[in-house]
DNA sequence: CCGACAATTCACAAATTTGTGAAACAAGCG
DNA sequence: CGCTTGTTTCACAAATTTGTGAATTGTCGG
């Protein structure tokens, strides 16, 4: 049973495109979705510039994204400057949910607006409260959630 | 304790950005964060132009966005043609959880790549094939998440 | 009905994002 | 060492997104 490179092209495509609609820059959507059906040991900068058709500098920048929220690394591939990128184990999924600064973040942001607000008995304040809690629930629970992934991952 | 309009406006422009960092469009971020500290009964247009110091075209795109995905609604004050905005409850931030097809769609067009690889013992068929794991998980657990908060909500 | 004003729409302009080509840089290999 | 080739950087161009002003639509109050 061979690879069905023009169903994969496709399934690449529509996934990156789904991850750009939810706000994730077009390059590096297309070059993870790339190297996640990719075969082993990756792919170099330039198999990647070839199979999606852009230039070589896009894909220097993508990489950069990439690397830069560990979901790629960069294997030194020896005696040759050709370094291939592969994905960092599931991490590029988990990092959406599982790094979220912006989740304490939002919280705090919201502590602050609630204690602008003062009035104790407002509608504003019980709404930004609420906000805020909302965000601290998530920032409790989603790293728990996480780890049962992890848990239900390695226990296959 | 009276309101510090100030610090409110900083907060809600600070958590804006968070949002749009997040991939959310700019102006209907700052029309949400805008109702969120409100005084009750919601803004009206005019309200939220001056307020953000936008035309009156921009805040009429931000909640005609808005409310295509139920953030807000419009409530018709009785002999006027000043609509007032407000926030549907808690659906805002739950929405970004809650309603995710966008889940069960990676999973599917994941799966979709599984069967295009073929090849059983491919490094790229397991790892497509884990992608879709996940994305069952999330789309499975998510729901449960929200019950959850929802629970935790009303029991206060 | 008509006058007034709120809200939406539309064509265009401004701003931002994104990718390109060329040049600079780096690293293996003769 | 210096040639060759892969990668990065940079200035610019293309494309997309975003907001504006003017015109349009709708509706409340007289």
């Amino acid at each position: 049973m061979a690879r069905d490179e023009d169903a994969l092209r496709t399934a690449v495509e529509q996934s990156a495109a789904v991850l750009i609609a939810a706000g994730f820059p077009k390059m590096p959507a297309r070059v993870l979705m790339t190297l996640l059906v990719s075969d082993d040991d990756g792919l170099t900068a330039s198999e990647l510039a070839e199979t999606l058709g852009v230039s070589a500098a896009a894909i220097s920048g993508a990489v950069r994204y990439l690397q830069t929220f560990g979901a790629i690394r960069r294997i030194a591939r020896s005696g040759s400057r050709r370094d291939r990128y592969e994905l960092v184990e599931d991490t590029w999924y988990t990092a959406s949910l599982k790094t979220s600064p912006m989740y304490a973040r939002l919280a705090a942001l919201a502590e602050n607006a609630s204690a602008a607000i003062g009035e104790p008995a407002s509608a504003a304040k019980a709404r930004v409260d609420e906000m805020a809690r909302f965000y601290r629930f998530l920032d409790a629970r989603l790293p728990e959630l996480m780890a049962e992934w992890e848990e239900q991952r390695l226990g296959r």
